[in-house]
DNA sequence: CCAAATACTGACATTGTTGTCAATATAATT
DNA sequence: AATTATATTGACAACAATGTCAGTATTTGG
């Protein structure tokens, strides 16, 4: 209400270059940090002063590009979820070879702990932003489809029955599941046990092995 | 600096009847109120306001009891970290029955990804506050070494070799990543491809069988 | 070269949250 | 019953974070 005389202050003002981005150039910017803080800090650290100081800009200038900091969040998520469903089922599509089709799962666990994406998502579960954006239904459901797909065909050239598509559901469930698990508790987990960084990885070939058995064994 | 004259300004005050609890009583009936906000609403839901209102006392009379918000999230951590070590640790120990011995994974599973236990942890650990708080070192540690006991028994009895240390360090660990994973992106997941929660129960039993098969047949 | 569009900024408003403090009510002790 | 200890409260302080706004600089298009 006060809104006392203001504006109009300083006389002189010499204003020196100022970096003038495109606003694609400009929101991608801003995402990657906001994601890099995320990542780092967790859901705490994700503060408009903070980000904008990490790019050298003001924080207003986000919320001129993202409307809000709402905004900012859903965005991160969407792109998240994109690059999430590209990888994968990228991962899913290459790599013909018939031995080993399990491999491609060990494709998806890396690509799910990798960087902080499982870290972002996970955040956004737990906080509850999950029913607004649907697409990760899309993502699990092509998944399994493409999964199932594989497996059918690796099954039909050793002459052996199609296997069973709840089965397939639920290897793609425990390797989403152990994903997630890995990115969030796996490094602790690994320290509290003495596993170095070859550790995991060796704990990682453990586990697509697992699959792996199952895969061939396991009708 | 200010501190104008204040103090002393309501003249009458009935003042009805105060509940007054012992504090340990208050300290639980608070942790468990801040237990629930946090599990149904993620760190953001954790305000000292809304926990207290939710049982009806003051804020103050939290950092009464805990100091500090950072008070009320250690004493929360570390009780979440005992009754998570208490429930394993026994859910290891007791079932002496030979077969299905893997069922105590099934057991370690649910109690992890039980009430918010996980989602406690998870978001401990995505807020970066893991390295002060050792106890997760001594529970994996405890907990494999138990696991590890029960293994070679039950080798013994059938006559095999001692399993490889590092095999149940595995088992161990992809049980965590799965029940931390499953706690929190599963129900999404499930939800997401249409599994219902004897859908889940299914997922469960078919991991502990993966599980067993791998105990039995593995080494 | 001028004008429109817009990325960007500084200062401020607003709101929400933790934390402080003196005062008050209640239980325990003597 | 009086005293002590402490759980509890209301009011306020301090601070932090988002959001608003008018104005500035820079690009683009005529």
């Amino acid at each position: 209400m006060s809104t006392v005389a203001k504006t109009a202050a300083n006389p002189a003002k010499p204003a020196g270059k100022r970096i003038r981005r495109t606003a694609e150039e400009a929101r991608r910017l801003i995402l990657d940090a906001a994601e890099k803080r995320l990542a780092q800090q967790g859901p705490e650290g994700l503060r408009l002063q903070d980000i904008a100081r990490d790019i050298g800009i003001s924080h207003p200038a986000i919320l001129h590009h993202f409307e809000s900091r709402e905004g900012l969040v859903r965005a991160l998520i969407a792109r998240a979820n994109t690059q999430l469903r590209d990888t994968m089922l990228t991962a899913l599509a290459g790599g013909h070879t018939k031995a080993d089709a399990s491999d491609h799962i060990g494709h998806v666990f890396e690509a799910l702990s990798d960087r902080g994406t499982a870290r972002l998502l996970s955040w956004l579960l737990l906080t509850g932003r999950a029913t607004e954006n649907s697409s990760a239904h899309n993502i699990m459901g092509e998944i399994v489809e493409a999964l199932q797909a594989r497996r059918t065909e690796y099954a039909a050239e050793k002459a052996r029955p199609a296997p069973d598509e709840e089965d397939t559901l639920f290897m793609a469930m425990l390797t989403a599941n152990a994903a997630f698990g890995e990115a969030i508790v796996g490094r602790q987990l690994a320290e509290a046990v003495g596993l170095d960084a070859d550790g995991i990885k060796r704990f990682r070939n453990w586990f697509a092995k697992l699959l792996n058995e199952h895969w061939d064994g396991g009708n």
